[in-house]
RNA sequence: GGCCCCGUGGUCAAGCGGUUAAGACAUCGCCCUUUCACGGCGGAGACAUGGGUUCGAUUCCCGUCGGGGUCACCA
């Protein structure tokens, strides 16, 4: 009995990996074509980090001609999620990112280089394990895990290295017929690496973005096939993006550590190793200390996040981007108009260490986005979120579309627009004393500032309405009716004069002008008044005096 | 604890042996202004630390301290 007839009895029906080899050849694509993929576990769940990965994944690929690939890694059936997968494709459609090659539906692909989802490839797995084997680069290990929780406890206690590897590798060594015999008394197995490293010899990586690390070389008899005939992670990501011809893995940082591993697997199996790229993690600050961004503690850390609490997905992508690559934001500053498609991005550039996720500087980002915009698409925009999210403001964006237009045209068209709504979730409470029934019901109190006196107030209300208003007016005529409303009831015409000569007058044109404003808002801090006087119109207007009086 | 990585203002960050150590967000003040949101101008605020190397270190080397990652039949 020899490695091969132990191949043959744990893999009888394995093809040979010939057969993969040709079905999935080498990519015929322009020079410095990069293959990018994201593959994530269905878990339905898309990380920030995630979503950082898949943006850089993307755009290196198109950048260079080159592909990019959804791939589903649900090796481990615990983290599954019902439609997890579409829950993932849909999140990242959120944010425009529609893989070339992979998945598209809970069960669905595109693409020569399938399947895209690990599940679907055991046999694949098994193929290649079993060469493994064949070649003594693999073996069986029958070790329990109370048995490898002892030689851990052990290793502890004696203040070595843990792990299987060496001499503590029990059944390394075990002689086939052994293998077969308990193969065959239906003895549970997996499959372990034989690992030819030595911890003594060091090896040197270059990462893409981290720079050159050393690293001792690998020397742990890693499982390659759990018992449940899956691969692990290390091993199908091995396979398969060798198997799909990925040039380039981006991943999380937390990789770093199983290079080694990774590299000697590859040579192992004879193939041609990716170049990598670790991209740091995104933190999050707690009380004065850094950590990863984690998701069962942090609500920012999902995706979904951003989409509940109306962030345009554009304003996010440019944060990552901002994060990823420094100088995006001056090529921003620069390139106002242009996509962000057009934007060179580079790996090299990326930081090494990880950010700490800024929310501020976010929605500044948000706000910035966002009053670019036109009133139209402010209008639609706000509605799709509204749809989703805020029954209330839904219908009152759609009682009347061009009224509310309307309200987001205020100081909209001007040179330097309004940048007052940073998310979605803000708009309703910008826009709500516009709505008759709403400013009714609004629980405020009047904001008044400086006069506070009602009879005085009143004395303004109704002086303004019936001897100054008129509809008609242009923005200057009408500032200046208020000037001599002002001059009439004691109060300087401009602020100006009121700060000559303070003790001459009882306030200034601005304090008038805050009466007129909170008396038809109730509120102290809106956008331009004559602006809001226009669309409400004379008869509101005087509906809302008169309410207050 | 072993291995690996990192350490410039509150945050994100330029910087690659000689700089008044950029910029953005945040913060403060002033200006503009009928309020606010903008916009303009200005202020405060940083090279973790100790040794080297060097004519000269934020920059190169070593130690210390601090931070992070990883050590599964999870990815």
């Amino acid at each position: 009995m020899g490695y091969k007839d132990l191949a043959n009895l744990i893999f009888p029906d394995a093809k040979e990996i010939s057969y993969y080899e040709e079905k999935y050849p080498e990519r015929n694509l322009q020079e410095g074509a990069m293959v990018t993929r994201f593959a994530p576990s269905p878990t339905g769940f898309v990380h920030i980090g995630g979503l950082f990965g898949a943006t850089v994944d993307r755009k290196m690929a198109r950048q260079t001609g080159g592909v990019f690939i959804l791939r589903i890694e649900d090796t481990d059936q615990k983290r599954e999620i019902e439609n997890g997968v579409q829950q993932i494709i849909e999140s990242l459609k959120d944010f425009d990112i529609i893989p070339d090659e992979g998945m598209t539906g809970e069960n669905t692909d595109v693409g020569e280089y399938g399947p895209y989802k690990q599940s679907a490839r055991k046999e694949i797995y098994q193929a290649y394990a079993k060469s493994l084997i064949e070649k003594g680069l693999a073996y069986p290990c029958f070790a329990t895990t109370e048995e490898l929780e002892e030689m851990r406890k052990k290793q502890e206690s004696l203040k070595i290295r843990t792990g299987y590897y060496g001499k503590w590798a029990k059944y390394r060594n075990l002689p086939a017929e052994m293998a077969e015999e308990k193969i065959k008394n239906g003895e549970r197995f997996i499959i372990r690496m034989k690992s030819q490293g030595d911890e003594n010899r060091k090896i040197r990586h270059h990462d893409l973005i981290k720079g050159n690390i050393d690293f001792p070389e690998n020397d742990q008899d890693i499982v390659i096939i759990k018992s449940d005939g899956l691969p692990t992670y290390h091993f199908a990501h091995v396979v398969d993006d060798h198997l799909m011809r990925v040039t380039h893995v981006i991943r999380g940082d937390e990789w770093v550590s199983s290079i080694p591993l990774h590299l000697e697997l590859f040579k192992l199996l004879g193939f041609k190793a990716p170049k990598y790229a670790h991209t740091a993690a995104i933190m999050k600050e707690e009380n004065g200390s850094k950590r990863k961004i984690s998701k069962r503690k942090d609500p920012e850390a999902a995706v979904s996040y951003y989409h509940e609490e109306g962030i345009p997905s554009e304003a996010v992508v440019e944060y990552l981007l901002n994060i990823a690559n420094s100088n995006f934001e001056n090529w921003r500053r620069e390139n106002q108009e242009k996509n962000i498609e057009e934007f060179k991005f580079e790996l090299s550039k990326m930081s090494i260490s990880g950010a700490v996720f800024d929310l501020v500087k976010l929605l500044d980002i948000s706000k910035n986005v966002i009053s670019k915009y036109t009133a139209e698409r402010v209008y639609n925009d706000s509605l799709i979120w509204a749809k989703r999210y805020d029954s209330e403001l839904k219908e009152l964006l759609e009682a009347d579309k061009l009224y509310a237009i309307s309200i987001f045209n205020i100081e909209r068209r001007n040179t330097k627009p309004r940048k007052d709504i940073a998310k979605w979730s803000d708009v309703k409470n910008s826009i709500i004393y516009m709505y008759d029934d709403k400013f009714d019901r609004m629980q405020e109190e009047y904001a008044f500032q400086k006069i506070t006196n009602k009879q005085e107030i009143k004395t303004i209300l109704s002086e303004y309405e019936s001897n100054y208003y008129n509809q008609n007016d242009d923005k200057e005529v009408w500032f200046n009716k208020i000037k001599d409303l002002s001059e009439k009831l004691g109060y300087a015409r401009e602020v100006k004069l009121f700060k000559q000569e303070p003790e001459k007058y009882k306030g200034h044109v601005g304090d008038i002008s805050t009466v007129l404003r909170v008396a038809l808002t109730k509120r102290s801090n809106t956008p331009d008044l004559y602006e809001i006087m226009q669309i409400l119109g004379k008869e509101r207007i005087k509906k809302r005096f008169n309410k207050f009086l």
